[in-house]
DNA sequence: CAGCAAAGGATTGTTAACAATCTGTGTCAA
DNA sequence: TTGACACAGATTGTTAACAATCCTTTGCTG
């Protein structure tokens, strides 16, 4: 069940698709922070195409708010406003803790293995210290929740949401918590497992309200991307 | 509070997303059903643009699941399945009872004149008989009140699952019930002008599933289209 | 008449080339 | 030293041309 190719399958845009999932992934680890410049030329050489399908790619990152395309200047990582970041929040909030009780109602076993499965994850990542890697397992986990509910429309959604909450905390997060709190997904999985809908939808809203009260938007701040290495194949 | 250009006004994507306008519309008011074929070249002529504009509009469409694009055989109007039925109501039950309730809580003068003003358009349409209007407008109600709560990714959301919803209703519809039931708009109208958030809600909610019954999976058809008129100027 | 194969035309996928625009650098004058 | 201007190089936007693929039409055979 993986989340980083939420594809379909039969599409004839192989290629695109690939970049798009690759850079998807790059910005939810924070890799590529707001602002930095996605040229042509790089996308070209990092994933050997030619123009036309980097532009194609650089497109659909931008139809999804991922990207910012500037006319004759080219193309750039997202730099989120504090009204995006409201609006990124309040629908968040409008979805993910419907969404969460109807998969606290509706979880199989195999929905609630790859939960669990990424919950050992994050906690293996949290002792190992990778931070990448625990902030982008941070933001995958409720990508994760709207893919085992089955519906792919959400799971897409979530994805755009996840992503652009990346850009918003990389500008706007207090440093400290530049992912989620430690044990609230745990919490939201073993709601799930009890079939607590109510209480899902609970820990699903209050999660999110504790990310949004972690943004603090008298300042921003955005490190260094070494952009060709982090294109390249991983 | 045009719903019907809801891009940034900053993009270099002016025509692509004229086209992308167009054709959204042209499917929300059934005038382009399923399967019909988007061919470039009819693309080009019809908005007086290049092979590569066209392309790129058709390639956003595609992400949006309105077209559907066949690897050398060209561009096609999308023809959405019984699962992905399932699939735009749930994200639809999800998204638009708390949305609606949200409106009903916050709703301020201008947002409510504009939904009048919606609803006796729709009134207007169904007393001359108008039916692509009624339709059209039908659809477009869901939109307006994710518009009129201020937050532009659901409503580019809404768009999204309206427009989807109209190609479904077209390839399953009963033919009685093309859009939606006559009063229930200006029923969730009046709960928002009530303040009545609950009510709203429910409103919302038994709407979309009443929407969902009249649809009859047994068969399908489709009227046909005049696609060069349906994509002039209008 | 039906079925099959081949040919021709239409359409899509892609690239190279060119035009347009922007950015960075160097020079000169105040 | 600073600001303005010109120029070169880099990058983006677009088109024409060509290759690849598909669909339709035509002709032939049984």
């Amino acid at each position: 069940m993986s989340i980083q190719q939420i594809h379909d399958p039969d599409s004839s845009l192989g290629d695109e698709h690939k970049i798009v999932d690759r850079i998807y992934n790059a910005v939810m680890q924070q890799n590529l922070p707001p602002m930095t410049k996605l040229s042509e030329s790089t996308i070209c050489e990092s994933f050997g195409v030619g123009r036309m399908k980097a532009r194609r790619a650089l497109l659909l990152l931008a139809s999804q708010g991922i990207v910012e395309l500037r006319s004759n200047r080219g193309a750039f990582v997202a730099s989120p406003t504090k009204s995006d970041a409201d609006e990124v929040f309040e629908a968040r909030i409008h979805i993910e803790p419907s969404l969460t009780a109807q998969v606290a109602k509706r979880i199989d076993a195999r929905g609630l293995k790859a939960l669990t499965k990424h919950i050992n994850k994050e906690k293996a990542a949290r002792r190992s210290g990778d931070r990448q890697e625990i902030i982008r397992l941070s933001g995958e986990f409720h990508v994760l929740v709207a893919t085992v509910s089955g519906n792919g429309f959400l799971a897409r959604t979530l994805r755009e949401l996840v992503t652009r909450t990346s850009l918003i905390v990389a500008m706007f997060g207090s440093g400290k918590a530049s992912c989620c709190r430690d044990d609230e997904h745990e919490q939201i999985l073993e709601a799930i497992k009890n079939r607590d809908a109510g209480r899902a939808s609970d820990l699903a809203r209050e999660h999110l309200e504790h990310i949004q009260l972690d943004l603090d938007f008298s300042q921003t701040h955005q490190p260094e991307p070494d952009l060709v290495s982090l294109l390249k194949a991983r």
